[in-house]
DNA sequence: ATGAGTGCAAAGTATTTGCACGTAC
DNA sequence: GTACGTGCAAATACTTTGCACTCAT
């Protein structure tokens, strides 16, 4: 699934407009930057690889205060909280889905069901309980690993 | 559900001699304690009321070191994970189940959904992977919040 | 021109750890 | 007696924040 990044753009121009918050450099260059990574990832992963990729210094401070107003935005999620770890995900123009993670490796797998999903929501009613996001985690040992016992 | 206590602590007593570890009055008293605290609990919390109700001083250190091993053990279980705070649960004598979280006024609703454990056991089959434990969390707004709009 | 954004260093949280002492075995 | 457990304080890891300066509007 390919995402169009200047529609995308234009959507967080829009937002940040709506909300009298400036369009900043720094701030198009994260979400360049997050789109091109393509893969989960920590915010010091992000911070040093946004080093390594662009001249523009983007400050620690920075980097969280943006994530934080991306995931607001909707544009990433925290997928897996694990011990002290919070993985994040770029999730724009991927369906929604939830993660087997191995404990052994550390391997993230992705799953999409709907089913469970259904399933949820159904939950959700009978409890009058107005969904606005969730998370499924199920940690294991992937297969590679129980081979190499 | 009622938890026979006096079972569950000679299960953790044989826990500990197999891994020959020592068999402290910090560790027993914590699953007392923890046994009839019957809430979920943060590590915080847990030591300012272990702090009450004793007069035998456990600890922050020992709180830590003593909820990691009765993880371990599966008497306890990390249910929620937001922000940065860990919210911790006493499952023994309870069936599995999964959370809705409140994030307007934090409360916790607990379901059973036996599909969803079951469509769960699919998944991991479908790519050859062994499910240890899970966590779903579906974060929201409960039907009290919702009505004091 | 004005106020929001940024970088930095400092402050907060939550959790872990080194070490001297205590206790189970 | 020996080794593991405990309490304390310090260390660590992650994240947030106050402030002076910068930049978008």
């Amino acid at each position: 699934m390919k995402v169009n990044l200047n529609q995308l753009k234009d959507e967080f121009k829009r937002y940040l407009k709506r909300r009298n918050m400036k369009i900043t450099q720094s701030r198009l260059d994260l979400i360049d930057l997050l789109a091109s990574y393509g893969r989960h990832f920590e915010v010091e992963e992000l911070v040093n690889w946004v080093a390594s990729r662009t001249d523009r210094r983007v400050s620690r401070s920075t980097v969280y205060r943006t994530i934080k107003l991306l995931q607001e935005f909707g544009a990433i999620k925290e997928v897996i909280k694990q011990n002290n770890r919070t993985i994040y995900e770029f999730v724009v123009g991927k369906p929604h889905h939830d993660h087997l993670v191995c404990v052994e490796c550390g391997k993230i797998i992705e799953f999409v069901n709907e089913d469970i999903e259904n399933l949820q929501d159904e939950v959700c009613r009978e409890y009058d309980f107005e969904p606005m996001n969730h998370r499924l985690e199920i940690f294991g040992i992937c297969s590679e690993c129980r081979k190499q016992t």
